[in-house]
DNA sequence: GTCAGCGGTATCGTATTATAATACCTTGAC
DNA sequence: GTCAAGGTATTATAATACGATACCGCTGAC
């Protein structure tokens, strides 16, 4: 039950290896650089294994390390791997130029969001108007419950997994509007059922309005989604829906018509 | 001399570590997707070795595994290490809105660069017009003598730095035009020093005109650059300096002003 | 249908390599 | 000047990563 318990006792597993990946994922929003002692404690590693650890991090150009501060920050290294990501995943390439022009057309914010587990994952963001800056950057991992986009993916599930799912993935409050009640969110997925796209109110941001379109596989299966984000001081849902969903469903029609590869 | 060459002999580096990352290091554009053989020969690593290296970053997350063709792709925690990168850049969180609004202003696609020693590599990408994939990818990284933004960073440097980046730089060719003579690019960086911006055509695209203004710290000195992208097939370069240019230097002054953190 | 070859998976004895305790150094506060 | 805290370096120890090899399942040739 300790926080120790190794993944596999199997000589498959590389120890350090995976306590190497534990330091970088001690960094994140709230963590941007960390010296080596605050390294060890998020990390749950010792002294030692932190200092080993980030050192050979540092020598392979994966820590930026100020010298005067001694603190570690993540190199440009990681950017790069964002940029291998792109290129393995297909379904991006074929959707980035749909994206461009469905954000040239509507003239608003336009995201592609997939499901990674429970939640869902931004992985192109196409900002047109101001907003925060969680809102516009990459990589971004929220409750798939909370989203427009992750409950429209759901939607597209057959109904036991949807209500499973419904039941147990996690909820987490971002706004004083984050729905937290389940029966609710189990309105929103079916009425999204009945309409193939869903709209979604002050869920990450105050009075931002999202509206998504799953990207469906040839069984049907969304395995991502299209979605744009409007102001609520700006748009009615009845606007939205007349001007900007039908685009949105082009669009993410468009990207479902060539699956994979 | 070998490639077996260990970076460090000494106790704080850990090799097993470092050879995870080279598993990592083995994806790229043109491999997106490798089998265990695959991984073992591009790292350099046995058999066996990236057997279990390969097997731990799965267990890890950090690698996909298709059940059936049992290769392995870069799973989503690679973008999660781009969203980490980004909250750690102090400038990135401070350009964002900037860079929306010339975009907005202006219309066309506007990138920003930050240097990565002789490379840059573009940390953010607002593409408004459809352009290759490759265009649109955040963690792309280019060498800099063969872009307008690398250009215009080296122009802010002291004159030997200049002369002897100008010379030892790594340089390569993307199209048919990309500069490879080196007096050629002196002639681009010096003119960069007179007039505080740089212009490129074709380096990295055919009919491409890229125009790039750098970001000064306090000192002066460039570490990153704003650059729109135009197409030569609409824009002259008169057009550019008149229409173009006063925007994106307003807004590279407005992220220089502000300066770190 | 058999067989060979290839790629992926699992096992195991060995010693290389990671470990963690500790001592040493630097810095900044009081 | 002393002290504490954090970073750096060293070392003896054995735990852990290693890589050779054997096994298994698939595919394509004949």
């Amino acid at each position: 039950m300790g926080r120790t318990e190794k993944p596999k006792q199997n000589t498959l597993y590389v120890g350090s290896l995976a306590k190497g990946l534990r330091l970088l994922r001690a960094f994140d929003e709230s963590h941007t650089e960390l010296s080596l002692s605050e390294l060890a404690a998020r990390s749950g590693l010792d002294k030692s294994a932190a200092q080993r650890l980030a050192n050979t991090l540092h020598l392979e150009g994966m820590l930026e390390k100020d010298a005067t501060t001694r603190r570690f920050r993540p190199s440009h290294a990681w950017l790069g791997m964002a940029y291998a990501y792109y290129w393995s995943d297909p379904l991006v390439a074929q959707a980035m130029p749909k994206l461009i022009e469905l954000s040239k057309l509507i003239g608003e914010t336009v995201n592609m969001a997939e499901l990674s587990g429970d939640h869902i994952i931004y992985v192109s963001r196409l900002p047109c108007k101001r907003t925060s800056f969680a809102a516009t950057v990459i990589g971004r991992r929220l409750p798939a419950l909370s989203t427009s986009s992750g409950r429209v993916i759901l939607s597209t599930f057959p109904p036991e997994e949807r209500a499973a799912a419904v039941r147990d993935w996690p909820l987490r409050s971002y706004t004083p509007h984050t729905t937290l009640d389940r029966s609710e969110i189990v309105q929103a997925v079916e009425q999204a059922v009945r309409d193939g796209y869903a709209i979604a109110r002050s869920q990450m941001l105050p009075n931002e309005i999202a509206i998504a379109c799953p990207i469906r596989n040839p069984e049907g299966r969304a395995l991502a989604a299209v979605q744009a984000s409007v102001s609520a001081l700006s748009w009615s849902e009845e606007r939205i829906r007349a001007e900007i969903l039908p685009a949105l469903q082009d669009t993410a029609h468009a990207i479902t018509a060539k699956p994979q590869r």
